[in-house]
Order: structure tokens, then sequence, then C-alpha cells
DNA sequence: ATGAAAGCGCTAACAA
DNA sequence: TTGTTAGCGCTTTCAT
């Protein structure tokens, strides 16, 4: 015979009350009687008893976890948001669920087990413009995005200031001199990639340095395409001065094709890049780029998350996170290591 | 008036049976005619009606989700376990909750909501060994450990065969010719630590070298660790011509470091890590590593715990994972690229 | 301040 | 093959 764990009706039986004034005191409701209260705690202690989560959920209709899509776990920033996200749920007393999906048909599988079957009370959805899984976006749902505006819908939003990061990034090459710059981007579909791109031409615009697409490769975030698009400029003997890769990775691809090309970084090639991982510091030479508080902004989305479920604040909120540019010496000398 | 989902017996009103019926349409069972089958199936897709999973963890007395907890979501390795994990638990058609929790106080918290509120079905525990939270894992409850086998209990497990790859690590220093090989370890309360470092021992001395503590540093797997490790090294004037860090991210401290105090590498420093992360061949020089299968480990966790949990095995198992030597430019110059 | 009754949406056991 | 009756363990009325 197994031990069954111990129910609210056995709790309330060994300390001779009913059910319900032991759901009033692990609520804490305040209408129950100091002694009646010391009566049922003793019991539920000596009981060692825990309410279930899933008898709860079904009596309340919600489920107090929400669920975090993302096209994968690993990436440094995606994960960071992430960490974010569940550090501040738990802090709300919910639970992440965190799921990667691939492309548009697993995401949409995924939002309807979720969401088809009340698994979740909210979702947040990082990246919603790759692939084409905006599309399967859930009506009538609390969601929040991450890493894009919302196109159509009233979806609320968290992401960087891509345009600003990306006009900063651009700007911090053209005061050090540099008027070749070229520029590796994320995959065009991406709003990040779009924005970013923008705001690369604002700034030579406003520098009176001409658009060049020639001077523009689209890579796929990962270090490897970025190692790809220096090597095909140099191929085509079309050095740029500077490269702005839109995020740390590809930047240190491009660092590793010019050691191998025998290109002097930042003397012949400067290269200033998007995040500050962990590691952008520790490269050869120490990677330039725009610091962004991923923990901070996957903390923000739960939080709207939530006040759009807890019905405190539905209002269209689109929230746009600035970043910071370090210096390091893959675009000055004098940079700092750190 | 709020549009409220169809339940189960608004479907059999509309087909006309009994909710029952209907249970059975949508859990596949073959007792229903395929005329009644087809019926309910109008009605389901008719109504849009999907089943609600609260109610079936209600009834069933199981959630059908799982909880992956671990010190953090961001480093590579725990984050490519996770993901692993996850999705072969999307596979089993069970959700995966991640969660991170810095120490073992917050760990204890945590395993309370999800086994004491029966918020999941098992748990997986990812380094049970760092810092004390071994000790609030719950009994009687499916768990498997990944990273570390259980000390004590009767709890299965999946890691890397530490002290192999360690062994094979060093091996492949001796057989370069190095007698002098430095070891930067994880934090030694670490199993993983002191596993590997077991296996620096036992090549050390099958190749006849003595083993010397001064050569060893404890380090805490962070780049910055790796990289004053190797500084403290050079300031004692106790330089080595190898050393072998127990991850990659120190090994690349470790490379750092030598580039600030002019070592060459790996013509006067040969350098080897463990785990093959994305941004290992990046380097200057590439590094030299064992790569292991992160994401496979997680897979088979999940595998495990869901054998448990369904009572397939419930045999303890206690897997442990290969790693492979992948030669790149940090321990020689024919050492390939990628 | 407390209790009784009903119900959340499903599954399981039994009956027909 | 189908329907009926009971729960699963809670919360939420509504009485008392």
């Amino acid at each position: 015979m197994a031990i069954s764990r111990p129910t609210i009706r056995d709790v309330a039986r060994q300390a001779g009350v009913s059910h319900q004034t032991v759901s009033r005191v692990i609520n804490g409701k305040n209408d129950v009687s100091p002694e009646t209260r010391t009566l049922v705690e003793t019991a539920i202690s000596q009981m060692g008893y825990h309410p279930s989560a899933i008898a709860r959920s079904m009596a309340r209709g919600q489920t107090h976890t929400l669920a975090c899509i993302s096209p994968n776990l690993t990436d440094y920033t995606l994960a960071s948001v992430i960490e974010g996200a569940e550090t501040e749920a738990r802090q709300h007393d919910y639970f992440m669920l965190s799921s990667s999906s691939v492309d548009s048909e697993s995401f949409r599988r995924l939002v309807d087990e979720l969401v088809g079957h009340r698994r979740v009370d909210g979702l947040i959805v990082i990246n919603p413009y790759s692939d084409k899984r905006f599309e399967h976006i859930p009506e009538d749902f609390p969601v929040v995005f991450v890493g894009a505006q919302s196109h159509q819908k009233d979806i609320s939003s968290v992401c960087l200031d891509d345009e600003k990061v990306a006009y900063d990034a651009t700007s911090h090459l053209i005061s050090l001199g540099h008027t070749n710059i070229a520029l590796v981007t994320g995959p065009h579909e991406e709003d990040c990639s779009q924005d970013r791109t923008a705001g690369y031409r604002r700034a030579l615009k406003e520098a009176n340095i001409p658009f060049n697409n020639a001077k523009v490769i689209e890579g796929d975030w990962s270090a490897s395409s970025g190692q790809n698009a220096l090597l095909s400029f140099v191929k085509n003997g079309n050095v740029p001065t500077a490269v702005f890769a839109q995020n740390d990775r590809m930047a240190m691809g491009v660092l590793r094709a010019a050691r191998d090309v025998n290109l002097k970084v930042p003397s012949q090639l400067a290269v200033i890049g998007v995040d500050d991982m962990p590691l952008s510091s520790y490269f050869d030479p120490p990677l330039t780029t725009m610091r962004q508080d991923m923990p901070l902004i996957g903390q923000e989305a739960t939080r709207m998350l939530l006040d759009i479920i807890q019905k405190k604040n539905t209002d269209l909120r689109e929230v746009k996170l600035p970043a910071q540019l370090v210096v390091r010496q893959s675009t000055s000398e004098q940079g700092g290591d750190l």
C-alpha cells in the first residue's frame, strides 16, 4: 500500500475542522480565529502537508506557469534573456517553461500544446520574426515579444534599441577616422538585423559617407559566417578598414579571418560587435562591442507579461533598452582590456 | 460575457454522445465505433476543442512535466545539456521546466515547490554536488543526476567519463614530450573536478612523471580564473610547458594570460581544455580540447528519468559518456583548425 | 468565524 | 460499444 500524500481533508480531520477552514489557512485569509489557525498549522506541519499545485490550478483556472519560446537555449544572448525572465518569474511565484523551437512548424505545435491545452498562463516569444513563427501567435492570450516589436497586432514587446545601438557602433568607427566600413548583418528577415542596418546607414549618412551595398554581407549570427564575410571581402579585393558585425560571435569570426589573412587588428582593420559576451574580452585582441543587459530584457518581459495576466496594466508597451559602448583593443590600441 | 473554451461535455452534447465517449476518442481508445468516432471528431474540430492539460493532470495524477535544475542557464555546457534534455522530453510529449538555482538554499526552496507541490513528475539535477544542494534531494521521487554520480543514495546518473577524459588530455600533452604539466581545476568540491584531477594524476603516474601539488591551481570554471592561474605560475617563476585546464573557458583564460606575458603557444606553452565550445576553434591559437556531446548527456538523462517514471526500467544506472580529443594549434603547430 | 455544497474538466470503474 | 457514477484536491459561493 503506497503512502499517499495527505490532502486538505486529511488535515481537516486531524485538526477537527472543515477542509474549507484549512483552505483558508493555507491561503492566508484573515477570517480565521487565531486558535483555529494554530490548530490547523500544527496539523499541517505534523502531517507534512503540501497543497497540490495541480488541484489549485484546476480550481482557480490558472497554472501559475509561463512559457518562454526561443530559437534555441544555448546562444549566450538567448540563454541570458531566458535566465533573466525565469528568475523574475520565480520572484513572483511563477514557473517558467523554456522551450526551443527550431522552425515555424515546431513553433506552431508547441504553442498549440502550451496555449491550446492551457498549460501556461502567458507566453514570451524570443525573436518572433525569425522564420515565420509570428504567424502562429495565439489571439486573445497574454503574449510578450522579445527582440522585435509586433508588426500588426497589439502585442507588447521589449528589445534593444537596435537602431541606436548600430548608430553608436558605427559612429565609434567613424570617430576613429574610418570611412570604409563594412557591415556584417544577421539574417535579413529579422527585425533586429534590419534595425541595426538602419542605424549603420544613418551614421554613415550623418557623416556624409556614401552607403555602398557591396560592403554589406548577410551572416547568420554565427562566428563562421563572420569569418566567411571577411574572407569574401578579401577575395574580392574589397577590404574595408573597419567592420561592424551585428553581434559578437560574427565579430569573433571576423577577427579569426583577419588573423588568417594577416590583417593587423586594429591598425589595418578595426572590428566592433554587439552583445559583450563573457569571452569577448578574452579574444586577441579583446573585442570592442556594444554591451547589452540581456537578463534585464528577460526580466522586463516577464514583468510586462505578469502585468497583462494580472490585468494590472494591459496597455500596449514597446520598451527599448539601451546598450553601452565598451572600447577594447579591436578598434583602438588604447582600448581597455575588460 | 467571456466566450469560455468548450469542455468535453460541450463536445459530447454537440455530438449527441456521453462525455465519456468523447474522452475515449481523444485518448485513442479502440472501443469506439467508427461512426461515433467520426461524429465526435467533427464536433471536436467544429468547436475547436482542446483537452485541458490541467484537468488531465488532475484526473491522472501526473503532470507530464519534468524539471531540470542547473546552477545557471547560460553556461554553454549547461545550456546544451538542458536543450538536449528538453528536446528529448518534447519528443515524448513531456514538458521541461528549467530553473537555475544559485545555491543550496534556493535549490531547497525550488525542489520544495516543484516536488512538494507535485508540479512535476521527475527531476534532473545538473551538478548536484556543487555547493551542498545534494542534501535536499527528495526521497522516493524520480531523480536523475547529471555531471556526477550519487554518493550514497540509489540515484541514477549520467556524466562524462571525467577520469578518462582527463587521462586522455594529459596523455596527449605527455605524448608531445611535456613533463612539466600544470593543472587548472574546477572547484574541488565538485566531483567532476576531482575525477578530472584523478585522471591527470593517473596519466602522470603511468608516464613516471612525479605529481607536484604546486602545479595545481583551483579555478572556478571561469576564463578569468584560468587567466589568474597562469599569471600566478609566472609570478612564482614556476612556469610550466603545458597546461591542462579542466574546461575550455579556463583554457581560454590561460591563452589570454600567455599572450599578456608573451609566452608563445604552443612552442613555449601548450594548452588543452575540455568541452569544445563553439568559439574554441576561433581563438588564437585555436584550442585543443576534449569534445563532449552535451546534448546527448541531457537526452540520456531525460530517457532514464522517463524510464523511471513510467516504471519501464528502475534499475540504478550510472552512464559515463566518452569524449574525443580534438587537436588544434594550442598544443601542436600541425593541429587542425576546426 | 466556520461549514456545507457545488464545481473546475477530466479519467477510471462499473454497469448496461 | 456506450453511458453512469465517482472521484482527483482544491476554491468559491452561499448559509449559518
